[in-house]
RNA sequence: GGGCGUGUAGCUCAGCUGGUUAGAGCGCGUCGCUGAUAACGACGAGGUCCCAGAUUCGAAUUCUGGCACGCCCA
């Protein structure tokens, strides 16, 4: 087709068969030409701020469908908030610091330990670290941008950058000067023989079933005679370190005899059979005690080699009087009567709880005199001297002997093997992990704990039960923050140490440091980087360069100040983030106190403890009530006002085995598993980098395109349901919005605008095209005086905005898309279905159809701008075309315009009902055909009506046409006497008679279907009033109280709607029966019109023969029909005399020859 | 082992503060429509709302206890 492209008053024909992603990617460079997106902010700029914080990704891996969901949802609302008249700034960010940086680099290198780190240096391992970090930059670049992200790329802030690590020095000061950084220790997972602690994640990793000793030994009370403890443990080797006993307060506890041994033994009271059966002797109890009669009792530890030297010392209690500090019973909630004998032994060094229970009986001491952590183990594994029988030995394998020495020394009571899970290293799996104590660095969070709980509060989480569930519970149980890492890539912690004294001070600028008196060690950098001019000058402020610089020390002449080794757990670089981004305080003092806090972020759920924890921690403690002096509190510390939880993204894939080399999972759709030699497993879980169980992103962009899947993200379900994603679910997004929408939009809209030269370009100031700037264009009516179908689009139109700006508010988008979904099936099922006639009107200048042309426009504009937020690019396409008619003088971008909100005045809610009210009758009536197999296009006499409320029926009866048209019937009746079609039936209404009648609801119920429907529901449409005699009651009953239900009776070709009962009219009549045929004939020649690639305004000659004489008679009753239908010139019944090709097919039982001809004299007579 | 969440149609998911006929989309089947046409409409099959108890006149919905799955932690 030849458009006139040059005619700018005209829209541009949409090319055929474009896709989406090759739309996308126009879209994609007219926004970076025009400079849309600052172009959006400069506009808002100086108005109320939407503040939107960027959590930073790490950016050393690939981007997978999961990250698409958190950038979808990150970029929904500020687009949304910005269109509604904010101003929202993003900037982006990136994690860099960390373990995971690190093991990839490892990776690379082939090595695994620290020792092999510091083997390789740890100098040019630091400098991989840096370029590891952007190793995957531009892939996630091109995904933020081909997802339509809008976020500042260029000014993104980067967690190792200088200014960054400053920012996160100074906070580290600050808390530090405030006595709120402390040393202490920490038991960790340790892998012994590689010298190194593992993270969370790679413990999980090494779980194995293992079978480990389970021993009851005999601990002697020294306060009570012949009496012992008996204790359990599955740790023979952590003996020799014990320092307590723990018993649960509140449980009881035992004392029995043991006849074999003539002695006494206390255990747990539940236990009693249990151990009989064990030891396999009677045990007779002889008392009984809760567990609190316990505490505080000392025994004697079945090693001495601490006991020896300190087995009497005690130390003054904080509130007075003095205790012995070690080997006593104390109390512990977690100790139960599920397995062992109610009693455990506390090697405080071996166990978290165990070392937790040291701390607290230290806090009851006065300082200094309460119980030291012992332990009798290397950090190697290895016995130390301090257990000379065992010296040297590994830990696991002194079990054993110890086991034995107990056993002869009469101290074992029972033994027997049991069966647990057990880490092992997943690097060595040969190397099973201990727990051990590593001297860290903690933050008093426990002291700000009220007041993170009080922030919480203030927090909106969606979904609600963020709030007090699993962010709730997990502040009640705050314990310090672990800060420090003893690895290499990672903010340096900022403290140095005098190496005389043991003082300590912190420093929170490169600057300050290098100035402090006698400072050297810079010119290790300075070296480096002049070896090495490409190396970034952020790299000055981390390991190595760091720890090189040294100076005076001001608390002892003569000593020097060192770096200590640590660097910070990375989850604390991003918490600071809503400072440091902007380098405050050193620098952006103004951005920070304009930026802060969030008024919405969005992660998924498993930042819970990470990024939400983080920041929220961080800001209590920076800038809540007890800030250091000086500082700047702000009313809401709390450093989001709204958050998204998104939940997890699970893969479907299959497995597949033919891959040999380890990499065994493949990703596979239903259909190529379906052609997948072998059988392929069928799999869901979290997706994964190193099981390959998803598709790149950008498959989908290049297939389905961005929209499709944002439109998935978003309509599909609420944001914080764990998905299972699935391509399919994508694929479906496309025709079941974007498609048809874009059917509404190009298929019908343009391309009858262009035919009937359809143009607002008469608008002089465009503007954004809002309900307002419409008016004034030629051929424009008020929509109070258009057509009662124009007015119900608009209607329908304005409800949706209404409901689509009050859930976006309360940040509700799967709510406003399943609103939009509903507008536009309305817009494309009812409203362009029942307007074609007036699009094929002739008359180009007809109000009626200008009206249709504008309010079509309208609705069009709008939704585009209603959408543009979610699906970025359709919308942006729609616009361009939209208003490319008004040379440049409508908003340049869809996303420049303001969000349109709902005109009360437009709203027509009774218009809405009773339009309902018809689709829904309409939708019976196709029912019943189909029923009673009356395929549509025979028409019918009639069908009959019956209401259940007679309120809208005359507004229905003005209404016939549609219901003709829709159903092919030549009379609409309507009524409300149910007559011989239907049979009322009243039912109760539960929800208003329940309560009143309580347990008479039943036999309510059964009187109500017992009863004469019909009656009732007489006497209350004449008197308001009826009632019903239940078990000698009498209950009243107003209108409100029964609901009335039509059921449509056996041998009607009826069908129910909701509120209706439509029947048909069966009967044939001969005449019918031709006018149904004479359809069929307009079908088929429309068919050939088609092959024969005729334009739609092509006129045509037709030529139809027949010998069915009913067939001849059909075609000539009907022939204006069939030459109205099919754009005819001339049509014939007998075979024309020029050469046509005709074409033959089956009309009912006869035969028909259709000549099709494009009638070159008269084409285009219209 | 603890915390939190989830369990509804073949699939993916809705179902608000309890109201008696549990929904949508897709898929499947049947039929229709044909100037939106690689679109559209109707109908149908398909559900012990995980199980068991309790509360209630009434439970998918509330409570208790299980089971399964997921996440986080231990």
């Amino acid at each position: 087709m030849s458009a006139p492209l040059k005619d700018s008053s005209k829209f541009r024909p949409v090319v055929k068969n474009a896709s989406f992603p090759q739309q996308e990617e126009s879209i994609l460079e007219f926004w970076r030409d025009n400079e849309i997106y600052d172009k959006s902010l400069a506009q808002r700029e100086g108005q109320e701020k939407f503040v939107f914080f960027e959590g930073p990704p790490t950016a050393n891996g690939k981007p997978h469908p999961g990250h698409c969901l958190t950038r979808a949802i990150k970029d929904l609302f500020p687009r949304y908030k910005t269109m509604r008249g904010y101003y929202c700034e993003r900037k982006a960010g990136w994690d860099t610091h960390g373990l995971p940086v690190e093991t990839e680099v490892s990776k690379q290198l082939g090595i695994h330990t620290k020792e092999e780190i510091e083997a390789h240096g740890v100098e040019p391992f630091i400098h991989l670290c840096q370029k590891s970090v952007w190793t995957y930059m531009q892939e996630w670049e091109r995904l933020t941008e081909r997802l339509g992200f809008w976020v500042k790329l260029d000014s993104a802030y980067v967690t190792y950058h200088q200014s960054y690590v400053e920012s996160v020095w100074w906070s580290l000061k600050n808390l530090f000067d405030r006595g709120l950084l402390y040393q202490g220790h920490k038991i960790i997972w340790w892998w012994a023989q590689g010298g190194t602690g593992l993270s969370a994640g790679e413990v999980g990793q090494g779980y194995r079933t293992v079978m480990d000793p389970s021993v009851y030994i005999l601990f002697p009370l020294l306060d009570r005679k012949n009496t012992s403890l008996l204790v359990w443990t599955t740790t023979p080797w952590t003996l020799p370190s014990n320092q307590f006993a723990a018993v649960n307060e509140s449980i009881e506890y035992v004392t029995v005899h043991d006849p074999e041994l003539d002695h006494n033994i206390v255990f747990a009271k539940d236990l009693v059979e249990k151990i009989s059966q064990k030891v396999k002797r009677e045990l007779e109890v002889k008392s009984t005690e809760p567990g609190s009669a316990l505490v505080g009792l000392r025994y004697k530890p079945p090693f001495d080699y601490f006991y020896k030297d300190t087995g009497d010392q005690t130390g003054e209690l904080a509130d007075g009087g003095t205790e012995h500090v070690a080997w006593r019973v104390t109390s512990a909630d977690f100790v139960t009567t599920d397995s062992g004998s109610g009693a455990v032994h506390e090697a405080p060094a071996f166990g978290e709880v165990d070392y937790e229970l040291l701390v607290s009986e230290q806090a009851r001491f006065k300082r200094g005199q309460g119980p030291e952590m012992i332990c009798a183990v290397a950090p190697n594994g290895k016995f130390t001297d301090v257990a000379p029988e065992y010296e040297g030995q590994w830990v696991k394998d002194a079990d054993k002997p110890i086991t034995r020495q107990l056993k002869d020394e009469g101290k074992l009571y029972h033994q027997e093997q049991y069966q647990h899970e057990y880490p092992f290293c997943w690097r060595a799996d040969d190397d099973p992990l201990i727990q051990y104590p590593r001297r860290s660095w903690f933050i008093k969070t426990t002291q700000f704990k009220d007041q993170m709980v009080a922030n919480n509060q203030k927090i909106n989480w969606l979904p609600e039960h963020i709030k007090d569930g699993r962010f709730g519970n997990f502040l009640d149980s705050n314990v310090d923050w672990a800060l420090s890492r003893e690895r290499y890539w990672g903010t340096p912690l900022p403290i140095w140490v005098c190496e005389a004294t043991g003082e300590m001070e912190s420093v929170d600028r490169y600057e300050d440091l290098i100035a402090k008196p006698g400072a050297t060690g810079m010119e290790v950098w300075e070296k480096a980087k002049a070896a090495d001019p490409d190396l970034v000058d952020d790299l000055k402020v981390h390991k190595p360069y760091i720890d090189h610089i040294t100076y005076d020390s001001p608390f002892e002449s003569g000593a020097r100040m060192k770096r200590v080794p640590e660097v910070i757990d990375c989850w604390y670089d991003s918490g600071a983030m809503p400072f440091a981004q902007w380098g405050y305080p050193h620098q952006g003092k103004e951005q920070f106190e304009a930026q802060f806090p969030a008024d919405f972020i969005s992660e998924a759920i498993d930042q819970t403890r990470g990024w939400f924890y983080s920041q929220l921690a961080i800001s209590t403690m920076m800038f809540g009530e007890d800030a250091a002096e000086g500082q700047k509190s702000f009313e809401y510390p709390l450093p989001f006002k709204n958050c998204i939880v998104l939940g997890l993204m699970l893969s479907e894939w299959w497995e597949d085995e033919k891959d040999k080399d380890g990499k065994k999972n493949i990703y596979l759709s239903p259909e190529e598993a379906k052609s997948a030699p072998g059988k392929p497993a069928h799999k869901v879980g979290k997706m994964s980098k190193s099981l390959r169980n998803y598709r790149a992103p950008d498959e989908i962009f290049d297939v389905y395109g961005a929209d499709a899947l944002r439109w998935y993200f978003f309509a599909k379900q609420p944001p914080w349901t764990s998905i299972q994603y699935s391509e399919r679910q994508i694929k479906e997004s496309v025709p079941e919005f974007l498609s048809r929408l874009w059917n509404v939009y190009n298929g019908f809209f343009v391309e009858y605008a262009i035919l009937d030269d359809f143009s607002p370009s008469s608008l002089e100031k465009p503007g954004q095209l809002s309900h307002a700037d419409l008016a004034g264009g030629e051929g424009y009516r008020p929509v109070a005086e258009r057509g009662e179908l124009d007015r119900w689009i608009i209607s329908e139109l304005h409800q949706t905005l209404d409901v689509v700006v009050n859930s976006m508010d309360a940040y509700d988008n799967y709510g406003s898309c399943t609103r939009i979904t509903a507008f536009v099936e309305a817009l494309s099922n009812w409203y362009v279905r029942r307007s074609r006639d007036r699009f094929w009107a002739k008359d180009k200048t007809a109000p009626e159809k200008l009206d249709a042309y504008w309010t079509l426009y309208e609705c069009l504009t709008t939704t585009a701008k209603m959408i543009a937020p979610f699906v970025p690019f359709l919308a942006e396409t729609i616009w361009q075309n939209l208003t490319s008619v008004f040379d440049g003088n409508a908003r340049l971008s869809v996303h420049l315009c303001d969000y349109p909100l709902a005109e009360e005045g437009l709203i027509d809610a009774d218009l809405s009902r009773r339009m309902g009210l018809l689709r829904d009758i309409a939708s019976s009536g196709l029912s019943a055909r189909a029923n009673a197999k009356l395929k549509v296009r025979q028409p019918l006499s009639g069908v009959t009506v019956v209401l259940n409320d007679s309120a809208d029926q005359s507004w229905l009866e003005t209404h016939d046409e549609i219901l003709k048209t829709e159903l092919n019937v030549l009379d609409v009746k309507y009524t409300t006497d149910a007559g011989e079609f239907v049979t009322y039936q009243v039912v109760p209404n539960f929800k208003r008679l329940g309560p009143r009648v309580g347990k008479l609801m039943p036999k309510v119920k059964k009187a109500f279907s017992e009863a004469d429907g019909g009656a009732i529901l007489a006497e209350l449409t004449d008197t308001g009033k009826s009632s019903l005699v239940v078990e000698g009651e009498t209950i009243e009953l107003d209108s409100e109280d029964v609901e009335v239900r039509l059921q449509a009776n056996e041998g009607w070709a009826a069908a129910q709607g909701k509120q209706s009962v439509i029947v048909l009219a069966t009967e044939l009549t001969p005449e019918l029966v031709r006018s149904g045929l004479a359809r069929d004939v307009n079908r088929q020649v429309q068919e050939r019109r088609k092959s024969l690639d005729l334009e739609r305004s092509d006129h045509i000659k037709l030529y139809l023969v027949t010998e069915s004489e009913e067939l001849a008679q059909a075609l000539s009753e009907n022939k204006e029909y069939l030459m109205g239908e099919t754009l005819a010139n001339e049509l014939h019944q007998e075979p024309p005399s020029d050469s046509i090709e005709p074409v033959e097919c089956e009309i009912g039982e006869a035969l028909l020859k259709i000549f099709v001809a494009k009638d070159v004299a008269n084409g285009n007579q219209a």
